[in-house]
Formats: structure tokens, sequence, C-alpha cells
DNA sequence: GAAAGTTGATAGTGACTACTATGAACTTTA
DNA sequence: TAAAGTTCATAGTAGTCACTATCAACTTTC
């Protein structure tokens, strides 16, 4: 269950991602289209799937299928995550900044054009991150808030 | 749209407040079931809805039905609002403060035992009233976190 | 004290969600 | 270069969600 020791390096194709966590392939896909996971891409524009990656994606069709939050809402949930208060962008650059004035999608769906994010690697990013493992969001917002 | 000119006082009946909204009045109960609302309660157990109540259930109806997000996802959404910077509890009773240590339900929807919030009427605290309208749970985080 | 309204429970339903299956075109790898 | 794997799109479906309808018992209010 621990994130600590699972390891973020590119590793399995989609099918064996799909096997190991016992959906389609095809579902995979899908969380990716609707904003839940960040796959590391190759050149040839194959996906690659981490440890962490498959963590996530179990994660994800526990909270779906058992705890029966829709993808919508989990979208909202990550929607919620302070960006603003993890990377420390300029407090000027937030007010133009879509991901902060939105509540509808998590920063990374969205393009950051002309500020902190411009170039960073989404995937990587502590932002993202803050979701690896299923309690995680709050304990983000723990840390931030006194 | 504006909830600064909204009353809180109690006015309507439950009957009166579904044919405001243009639900059933077991749709109404339902929300409070689920954790959703808090409406003011006579002696008699009757329940009384505001203004604002109004206003919560037409914000309520249009994130569920057009936005499809579930009640679940709302509750968890709930769940997010960072009570304990809020209402500035003592930080050695968040310890054993179960609305802090979950993130499947919001604070009011726990029985506050020896705590701060002890007593308190949660239908008027300002961690509930931060969802009196539809956009309101990002702009207290960024209240709170800078 | 009767009418109106509320509570609480159960049964039933239309619409939608998350998912699988399938197939064609393309790319990588052995 | 052939096999294996991947991408992308469409069609179809089981299960569920949010809601309404209905009914009996109780309470409030005029």
């Amino acid at each position: 269950m621990s994130t600590l020791n699972k390891s973020n390096t590119p590793l399995y194709t989609i099918s064996m991602a799909a096997k190991l966590v016992g959906v389609s392939v095809h579902t995979i896909r899908m969380y990716e289209i609707e904003g839940l996971l960040i796959p590391f891409k190759k050149e040839s524009k194959q996906r690659l799937y981490s440890e962490l990656d498959v963590e996530r994606l179990r994660c994800l069709r526990k909270v779906i299928n058992e705890e029966r939050i829709g993808i919508e809402g989990i979208r909202r949930l990550l929607a919620l995550i302070p960006c603003w208060g993890i990377v420390k962008c300029l407090s000027k650059d937030r007010k133009k900044c879509e991901a902060y004035n939105i509540a509808t999608k998590p920063c990374w769906m969205i393009n950051h054009k002309n500020n902190y994010c411009t170039g960073r690697d989404c995937r990587v990013c502590e932002v993202y991150q803050s979701f690896s493992n299923c309690e995680s969001i709050k304990n983000k917002l723990k840390e931030l808030i006194a």
C-alpha cells in the first residue's frame, strides 16, 4: 500500500498495466483522456506505466467502482488540490492562470501559457503526485493549512 | 446568484421549498440524510428552510443533474473543506477529531465529542456556509493558502 | 376537529455511467 | 517482413443512481 517504495520508472506497456490492474486497455486510456492519469510517453507515442502508475490505477478503480465516486467527481476533487501553494508560483501570475481560476479540472489538464508551469512536466510535478495513493488530497491540505 | 443578500432566516416549509426548487419533498429529505444540507428544525421537528437553503438546494440540484457529480462525489468534496483552518480549533484536539482524520464525510455529519465544536450549531458554522453557493470551496482554499 | 401538511418507508423507473467487445490502421520488435 | 502490440473509433450493455410515486401514521394549524 505504501507509495514510498514504489518506483516511478516507466516499465509496463499499456496491455501489461491493464493485466496487472485487471481492466481493459481502453479503460486505462479513458482515465487518461478524463485527466485522471498522465502516462510516460516514448517518442513513438507509446505509453509506458510505472509501479506508481499501477498503484494509481488501482486506486482509481477502487474509488470509482467500490466507493462509487464518479469520474467527474474525482476530477473535481483533483481540481481542489491547491497547486499554487505547492509549486509556489508568483501571485501576480495566478490572476491570469486558468488552473487557479477554475475548479472543474486539475491543473495538469490545462495548457500553461506564460507562467511558472510553462514547459514543466506535470507527470513528475508534486501537484500531480499528491494523488498517488488514495488518502492523499486531504493530507496535502493539512500540510498547507495550520 | 449572489448569496450576500440572501437571508438565512427559516421561512419555508419543506413542501414550499420543494416547490421553489422544483423537486419532490422526498428529494430534499434525501439530501439531508446524505449530509448535503442542514435544515432548521422547530421543536416540533418540522423542517424549515431559508432563502440561503433554497439557493443551496438549487446549487445541489445543478451540480448533481447538470454537472453530473454524484452525491458521493459531492460529499467527498465537502469533506475537503479545511474546517480546522476555519474554526481554529486547538491543534492538540485535532489529533482525536474524527472530522480532521477522515476524508469521506463533511465535519457536520460527525458527532463532535470533547472538542471545540461540541455543542456548536453546524447550520450556522462558517465551515458549513463555505458551500452556500456553487463555486465556493476552492475560494475558501485560496483564502487559507498563500 | 377537520383539513392541510409532514414524516418515514417501500417499490419502481428512466437515464446515464463505466466498462467491454470489436475492428481497422499503424508501429514496433524479433 | 511477419508477428505482436498499440492506437483510435464505434457499438453495445449491465448495473446503478437519483428521483418520483404512493401509502400509512402522525402533527400542526386554521
